[in-house]
DNA sequence: TGTCCGCGGGTGT
DNA sequence: ACACCCGCGGACA
């Protein structure tokens, strides 16, 4: 499954993980951490996540810490998860009255 | 709220 | 092989 670059399994597990997150929701690193069958990697799963390899197919911003806080996006904290996350959010609306 | 420690896995040396 | 790093989480004060 993977011609593409040179990923470990735990790194594709998060990441096909992480596109199963629908548009406009999220999820938090423990909900992937779960998913993938190791509920205590959740650190990993960040780490993993933070090394995303492909930015644009993968919705690495839907994922955030389980208090509801954003954590980090782009190696630092900032608000660029919470923007996109809204802007998600206004498209889904959108949607829905076409 | 703010700290502190445990956790699994990756990367550099 | 080893040491150090991390976009976290849960407990405790």
């Amino acid at each position: 499954m993977n011609t593409a670059h040179k990923l470990t399994k735990f790194q594709w597990q998060v990441l096909k993980a992480t596109t199963t997150i629908p548009l406009g929701q999220t999820r938090s690193y423990q909900w992937v951490a779960r998913k993938i069958g190791k509920p205590k990697a959740v650190r990993a799963v960040g780490q993993a996540l933070r090394r995303n390899p492909y930015p644009l197919t993968i919705p690495c911003h839907r994922v955030i810490k389980s208090d509801g806080s954003f954590g980090g996006y782009e190696g630092k904290y900032s608000n660029k998860k919470k923007q996109l996350l809204e802007l998600e959010r206004s498209l889904v609306t959108s949607f829905k009255k076409l």
